[in-house]
RNA sequence: GGAGAGGUGGCAGAGUGGUCGAAUGCGGCGGUCUCGAAAACCGUUAUCCUCGCAAGGGGAUCAUAGGUUCGAAUCCUAUCCUCUCCGCCA
C-alpha cells in the first residue's frame, strides 16, 4: 500500500497515479478520515496522558496511606469512559481508512507509458526471429494428441475445464522444464532455491496484494469445519509464500538483495475470462511455474529489474525461443507493481504471442504492507525494502511454444539442447 | 484426535494488579586502558503513531482480539502459534 503521509502529502499526484492505474478510490473520503482521526486520537491521547499522570499518584499515594480517594476514582471513572468513546470512534475511522488504503494500486513510476488497458505496451527488444514454419504447422494441441503428451479431456474429466493432465514424454517434459529452470536460476544467476507450500493464509494474500482486488479469482479454503472459506487460498503463483516468508521481519543490510527461487503449481480461476485464448494450454486454472522473488535496497531496484528481466530471459535464449520483451503501460500493469516487463514468446501455429513471463517492481507497496524493513547503514534507520518477482518461467505456455516451435514436418518434436539432459 | 506446558526487548530470561517499556545476563554500539587486540571497567542500546521549524512533549505496543478494574505484561474469555507425551498416518 501507499504511504499515508504521502497520500496527505500528494493527493494529485495519487489521484493521477490511481486513475493512470485504470483504478478508481475515494481519496477524499480517505482524506477526511484521515483528519478526522488525527483529531479524536489527539483528544483521546490527552485523556490517557491525564489518566497516566493520576494513575502514578494513586499508586504513590496508595502505597503510603493504603487507601484511594473517591472523588479521584469517579473522575477517573468518567475519563476512561470518554477514552473509550473516542477510541471506539478511532477504531471505526482507521478500519475505514485501512479498507481504502489496501485498495489504492501502487502508482506507476515516471518512465512508464499512461495509457488505458494495453495500448502502451511498448516492446523494448526483441531477441531470434520469430520462426516461421514451411511445412503446414500443427498446433499444440494436434501436436499433444497425436504424441501423447497432455489431455485436456482427461483433465475434464477428474476435475474440470482448464486442468491439463501431462502423461509420458509431456509429464518428463514437465519435470524437466522445472528442473532446467531452477538449476539455471541457482548455479548461473546466484538464486537460492525455496520449496513453499501452495497453500497460505489471508494476511499473505494481502501481504503481496492479491486481496482485497483479485479474491474472486482465487480458490478460497475452508480453514475447517464448519468455517467461512477464505481463510486459506491455492496460490495463484510463488510470488505470495515466498515473498511472504519475510512478513514482519527486519533484514539486515548486508545480506541484500536477497534472492529467491522456487517452484510450485499454481492455481487462477481466471473468473471472467472464458472464451478468450482459452484452447489448450494457453489459459489454465493450475499450472507450474517457477518464480523469481527479490528482496533489495530501495536505492537500485530499477537495476534489480533489469536484472531480473536478464535472468528470465536468459532461460527462454536457453531453450532457443525467439521472444520479445515489452515494457507495460499504466493500464495493463498489476495492481502491485510499479514498473513491469512482460516476456512474450510467438507461438508459430496459433499465430500468437504468449505472455510466459512477467517481471515486476512493486517498489515499496509490497513491503509496506508486509511490513518488511532493512536498517539502512547509512541513515540508521529502518527502511521498507523493495521486492521484485518475476516469471521464471510459467510451464503450460513453455510447453505450448515448444511444441509449436520445435516441431518438424513428421510431426515430432526435437528439444532443445539445453533440456536434453533432462529428458534422456 | 486426546492430555499437558508455554508465548515478555536482537537472544536468554525475571516480573502475578499500580512508581514497569519492563530486572539481570549475553550480544550490538561508543569510550577508557593497550603498540594493537583480548580481558576488565564506564556509558549506551526497541518500534510505531501523533503534536512541534526544532529542542522536545504526548500516546501505543509484553502472541492476537475482547472483557474485568480508577489502573492490566500480570486477572477472565476466545483465537492463533510453539513445545512435550499419547493415538493415527504417507
Amino acid at each position: 500500500m501507499l504511504d499515508l503521509k504521502f497520500i496527505r502529502e500528494n493527493p494529485d499526484q495519487v489521484a493521477r497515479g490511481i486513475e493512470a492505474k485504470g483504478a478508481s478510490a475515494d481519496l477524499q473520503a480517505l482524506l477526511d478520515f484521515d483528519q478526522e482521526k488525527r483529531a479524536l486520537l489527539k483528544q483521546s491521547e490527552e485523556l490517557k496522558a491525564r489518566r497516566n499522570s493520576v494513575s502514578d499518584t494513586v499508586a504513590r499515594v496508595k502505597a503510603s496511606q493504603g487507601k484511594l480517594p473517591d472523588e479521584i476514582i469517579t473522575e477517573m471513572k468518567t475519563v476512561s469512559q470518554k477514552i473509550a468513546i473516542f477510541d471506539a470512534k478511532v477504531g471505526d475511522l482507521s478500519e475505514k481508512i485501512d479498507k481504502i488504503l489496501l485498495s489504492i494500486p501502487n502508482l506507476p513510476l515516471s518512465d512508464v507509458p499512461v495509457c488505458k488497458g494495453n495500448e502502451g505496451n511498448k516492446t523494448v527488444r526483441t531477441w531470434g526471429e520469430p520462426r516461421k514454419i514451411s511445412f503446414k504447422a500443427k498446433d499444440h494441441l494436434e501436436l499433444a494428441s497425436q504424441l501423447g503428451l497432455f489431455s485436456m479431456e482427461k483433465g475434464s474429466k477428474i476435475t474440470g475445464a482448464g486442468f491439463p493432465v501431462y502423461f509420458g514424454m509431456g509429464a518428463r517434459l514437465e519435470r524437466a522444464l522445472i528442473s532446467f529452470m531452477i538449476d539455471l536460476h541457482v548455479k548461473k544467476h546466484g538464486y537460492t532455491e525455496v520449496w513453499a507450500p501452495a497453500i497460505v493464509n489471508r494476511a499473505s494474500m494481502r501481504g503481496t496484494g492479491q486481496i482485497p482486488k483479485m479474491e474472486e479469482d482465487m480458490y478460497a479454503l475452508a480453514a475447517g469445519e464448519g468455517e467461512e472459506k477464505g481463510s486459506y487460498f491455492l496460490i495463484p503463483t510463488a510470488e505470495v509464500p515466498i515473498t511472504n516468508l519475510m512478513r514482519d521481519e527486519t533484514l539486515e543490510e548486508k545480506d541484500l538483495p536477497i534472492k529467491y527461487t522456487g517452484y510450485t503449481p499454481c492455481f487462477r480461476k481466471e473468473a471472467g475470462s472464458y472464451g478468450k485464448d482459452t484452447r489448450g494450454l494457453s489459459r489454465v486454472h493450475q499450472f507450474d511455474k517457477v518464480e523469481m522473488v527479490k528482496f533489495v535496497k530501495p536505492e537500485g531496484s530499477l537495476q534489480e529489474l533489469e536484472s531480473l528481466v536478464k535472468d528470465a530471459e536468459d532461460v527462454l535464449q536457453a531453450l532457443e525461443l525467439p521472444y520479445r520483451v515489452v515494457l507495460l503501460g499504466s493500464g495493463d500493469m498489476s495492481f502491485a507493481a510499479a514498473k513491469c516487463f512482460d516476456l512474450e514468446v510467438w507461438a508459430p501455429a496459433t499465430q500468437k504471442w504468449f505472455e510466459v513471463s512477467s517481471c515486476s517492481l512493486f517498489t515499496d507497496f509490497q513491503a509496506r504492507r508486509m511490513n518488511i524493513r532493512y536498517r539502512n547503514a547509512a541513515t540508521k534507520k529502518l527502511e521498507f525494502v523493495h521486492t521484485l518477482n518475476g516469471s521464471g518461467l510459467a510451464l503450460a505456455r513453455i510447453v505450448l511454444c515448444l511444441l509449436e516451435n520445435f516441431q518438424d514436418p513428421n510431426g515430432q518434436i526435437v528439444f532443445p539442447k539445453a533440456l536434453q539432459p533432462y529428458l534422456n
